[in-house]
DNA sequence: TACCTTTACGAAAACGTGGTAGTGTTGAAA
DNA sequence: TTTCAACACTACCACGTTTTCGTAAAGGTA
């Protein structure tokens, strides 16, 4: 087993001190040509690198980012931390993901971990819990210690820290817009609860293209999921009602059990649009 | 702004020494009640916590788990994520994520900069480069200095380390002898390149099936896919043979752009069946 | 009084690094 | 000969912890 190789032993075999070793291989000038190079080629020989704990308490920051979702089994999720992780590498920074669970209770636990020193700021996106409860508290803590916060997708205003967001009303708006342009007459929304930001938004997105055409507003085609493991059955009662010619999913896994559902149903699918990408 | 409090100012403050602010925060036996009780209450006061670096650095582990996969966006590998997030915070541990992006100089990058004190360990799957230049030296390395290395799904052999992976030659044969049973008769089989492990071992699988059952192997009716990106054509391609009755996708991303492709091209689905969870 | 034990705390080292401030030697200018 | 600068290197501190060891004061015993 070969130990990773420190300042201190690469010292102690060369007999110089810790610091010469430390200045030969930031290529200071203050070192002789010869001991610099000895010390170059011993620490190449054991492949030294410093130690980033060391150098995270010395400099005191880690390059590291820390990413709170409340899941990652969610294309859109996956999709953000492909791009935040590809930035982030390029700039020399790694990622720690923690996953919120959509639960208030872990996202703080998560937090506050990670705020003790494991990474520089954060990038976040609210639980269903924390945007419920509307408590902040742990997140207006660590902006407090002077750490970077951005929230993106599911934020709140009630803190005051840098934000990603789409127009998530009229991305909807749009979706809907296409679906009666093409003739749909009786639109069903499956849509999350209102507490969470992009829920409301998406759903008056919805009710605005409904009322700019003239299609009547009807509030059993709507069903907002609060628990995604149950709402199969939800959907499947909305789709008894043989009459709705079109269903409006504000995400892929809404729609892929819509699509399971129907298909189990007997009914069949004429087409299928993506709004994403 | 409110920093955060180090052991060494609550000493200050509280006019003792830093062993002594330690010791009561650890309840040791040593501190008199009264100080003990004092140094406690400031402590909750301002909120202390310990510093997870200086911790990391003293006790030379960091209770934290290095992820290194291939991608992200993709619900196999984000489901495995989901499961070892969720494991490892029960027990106390973070997990760092890195993408290889299937490129070996990433895989590389990521391990070496994640293996000088970033972490404790490794849970990773092989990038499609490192897989067909067999090039290990990354992870041999990093075993040899005493980190425990466990490999899933993208696997290889030349590699002595802990590996987790399913039958995927059994499985894949078990769908493709499922669809047999439905009837089908000219099955295309949609995989990955050989050298990537599972590609093989479910191309294995499919040829066993259909051997089993007495159908005629077709090279045509194969197509193994290099690039994602343009995949498509090469779908369309093979989706111009009107005499297939069913595709067997190895995995849910080739099923999707499938499902796209056939329905650009005017083709029915009569059944959709998937094979994980 | 002389000696020992207990209590309650502090000093210091260690983890690995990097930077600031020395330090001793050599050679050259005054 | 003195003085000063350049050179080549070392000592030391700090980052925030935990822990081992040390020790002063107080109390007890003969």
């Amino acid at each position: 087993m070969k130990k990773k190789v420190t300042l201190k032993q690469i010292a102690k075999e060369l007999d110089v001190s810790i610091s010469t070793v430390s200045k030969s291989l930031r290529n200071s000038l203050e070192i002789g040509e010869e001991t610099r190079l000895k010390v170059q080629a011993f620490a190449k020989f054991y492949n030294y690198k410093p130690n980033n704990i060391a150098l995270s308490l010395k400099n005191r920051r880690t390059k590291t980012i820390g990413i709170i979702i409340p899941e990652i089994v969610h294309y859109f999720f996956s999709t953000v931390i492909n791009g935040i992780e590809q930035v982030a590498n390029e700039k020399g920074y790694s990622v720690i993901i923690c996953l919120s669970d959509d639960s208030f209770d872990k996202e703080v636990m998560n937090m506050e971990l990670l705020a003790h020193g494991s990474t520089d700021g954060f990038i976040m996106s609210l639980s269903k819990e924390t945007q419920f409860k509307k408590d902040f508290h742990h997140i207006t803590e660590v902006i407090d210690q002077g750490m970077p916060v951005v929230m993106f997708d599911r934020i709140t205003d009630e803190v005051h820290c840098d934000k990603v967001i789409i127009d998530d009303k009229k991305a909807a708006y749009e979706a809907v817009d296409y679906l009666i342009k093409q003739g749909r007459k009786k639109i069903a929304l499956v849509t999350t609860v209102d507490y969470v930001s992009v829920g409301k938004l998406r759903t008056d997105g919805y009710t605005k293209a409904l009322l700019d055409n003239d299609i009547p507003f009807e509030d059993q085609l709507i069903i907002k999921i609060e628990d995604v493991d149950t709402c199969e059955i939800t959907i499947s009662q909305l789709l008894e009602d043989k009459a709705i010619d079109a269903v409006f999913a504000v995400n892929e896994l809404f729609a892929v059990t819509i699509l399971k559902t129907a298909h189990k149903m007997g009914h069949q699918i004429h087409e299928l649009a993506f709004f994403y990408k």
